[in-house]
DNA sequence: CTGAAAGCGCTTACAG
DNA sequence: CTGAAAGCGCTTACAG
């Protein structure tokens, strides 16, 4: 069992100070080649490696960033983070991972926890909860504490902070447009989130792409459940093709086609704003509008690491463009899922 | 924008000594009362926090703990990843997240990271390319370091360390027994890892639940790929039940009955070792075995504590009982997925 | 070229 | 009851 050396024991070994051990494994150059190399050989010998939090406390930093997410399960999330930590690597930053659930009090302690100094940043993806009480005082305390803070995803707050997320309307509009240069024009939509922001937005940009053809939107109202509006869309106006604002949607959409015999893609053609994974796991794979998580955690912490060096406050929205709306394939090849992403 | 402020600065604020307030805060006896009060009044006006990476290297530990995750877009692992957050955050811990990519070059990478110091202990599920190499150096070196050590999921390689995970044989012999108990008795199995130890536990579960009923299995080999020998089980033996000991087998089952018509679970019931999430998105929905992935982090996270505080290597095999065989659902309930779980 | 000293922010045994 | 001192393990300006 090796125990770990410290600098001192190192110096006490080498009959020289600890400054000059320190120096040399540092290869400053006040120090002699001779003493560097003596110190180094016996630095290798014993493993040494420097203690961080020492490290960390002299310099007044902790090396790492705190992320905070709403909900793992959701892969998206889950490849948000993926992208983070690969970051995170070529920066030497360590990932603090903490997950609110979806909850305002566990975001706020949270929060609490982070003022304390455990992290050099934060990268926050807002609970649900807290976007439906539009509550962020916890927020601006991290501001307060000088903390530089980068909200990722759920962009749509009021908060001088980076902002890295997509670009909901666009991606509609694309995926709308994607359909008509196929030749379709029977063109509906359907939306189990059309009364929040982001819904909205969807169902604009789908609008603004149709120009002056029919529109048809499915969404759940007072006169009927959001399965009969598909099934309205489906079985009475025969639209050729479905754009999904949500997961929900998707798979409510899926089920009335299994359950009215219409062939997708042959039938139907969708595009679902859901998780690549899931989007290919479905029988058959659904097309879906792609939101590159991974790169949107690469780009959240790109944005803190500007930031936090400027330390001026950047009210910066970075938009991540969405150029894959995906094919509609029906046939599963097991070890080339991915590839059906690029098949146009 | 306050500040964080420091003991020595509030000790200067109170004409008292850095000691002084120190012991103050924690409620030392030693203190009198009215300077107790008088500095924790000062302290909450300013938001005094203690700095926790001095107070770390003054403890000689971190208060973190490393967690290793082979495949975050696993569901499996990112649940796992959930229940040890959980678990930490009721002790005060800290969750550093290293993500492999199930490259054993990047596993290195990070327990060569973790040696240093970074953490006072290491959840690890090896990465696929470790587990084929058999190369585990870098996991003794995390021992010989006197690094706590807990192994998750990828329980079957030979360190002496805690383990925590599922049992494989078990659980597939439950779910053939499930079946039985249903009075089903043409009964087969599907593997796509029928070569690797899990797969071969999986199967033998299966073989001893049988008795004496005759066996079907459907593995790829020179004869044939997986899904021919799929679609024999279905078409000729016409089995009416099958299990699936990974993901692939299940996703072609699924394909298989889709092209031949068969209907689930009216002709065909099936029993995946896939994960939740999945299994209930799936059109038709499939029953699956439960790993309770956020109970395996909690234990994870557990075990580690007591080897830590024993200091003894201690080599334990925990074993998630696997109480949920879950029943076949072609319904979609959007609100309430998760009861599907419980309807057996 | 080397080393003593100060200091990062805290805790705690010890002296008064 | 209070405070000076040592120390966690390191870095770095400064003196020699």
């Amino acid at each position: 069992m090796k125990s770990k050396i410290t600098l001192k024991e190192l110096s006490k070994l080498l009959n020289v100070s600890v400054s000059t051990v320190s120096k040399a494994l540092h290869d400053s150059p006040e120090i002699s080649p001779k003493t560097a190399e003596r110190v180094k050989e016996l630095a290798k010998l014993h493993n040494y490696r420097p203690n961080p939090v020492a490290v960390n406390l002299k310099k007044s930093k902790t090396g790492t960033i705190g992320v905070v997410i709403p909900n793992i399960s959701n892969s998206f999330f889950a490849r948000v983070l993926s992208g983070i930590e690969a970051q995170a690597q070529l920066h030497d930053q360590q990932i603090i991972t903490y997950i609110s659930n979806e909850s305002l009090d566990r975001e706020k302690q949270i929060c609490d926890l982070l003022t304390s100094g455990m992290v050099d940043g934060v990268l926050i993806a807002v609970s649900e909860e807290t976007q439906k009480k539009a509550e962020y005082d916890h927020l601006f305390a991290l501001l307060d504490y000088d903390i530089p803070v980068v909200v990722y995803d759920r962009i749509n707050l009021n908060l001088p902070a980076d902002k890295v997320g997509v670009d909901d309307e666009k991606s509609f509009y694309d995926a709308t447009k994607f359909f008509r240069a196929k030749g379709l024009e029977r063109i509906g939509i359907a939306s189990a989130i059309h009364h929040v922001g982001i819904g909205k937005l969807r169902i604009s940009g789908y609008q603004k792409a149709m120009d002056n053809l029919p529109v048809f939107t499915a969404r759940s109202s007072s006169e009927g459940t959001l399965k009969s509006k598909i099934e309205k869309l489906l079985v009475t106006e025969k639209v050729e093709a479905l754009l999904c604002t949500d997961f929900e949607s998707a798979i409510i959409t899926t089920r009335v086609a299994y359950e009215q015999n219409i062939k997708i893609p042959e039938d139907l053609k969708i595009i679902g704003y859901i998780n690549k994974d899931i989007a290919e796991y479905l029988t058959p794979s659904l097309s879906y509008i792609e939101q590159h998580p991974s790169e949107l955690g690469v780009k959240a912490l790109g944005a803190k690491k500007k930031y936090s060096q400027s330390l001026t406050i950047i009210k910066k929205l970075s938009v991540i463009k969405q150029p894959s709306c995906v094919c509609i394939s029906t046939e599963y090849k097991p070890k080339s899922l991915t590839t059906i992403c690029s098949v146009v």
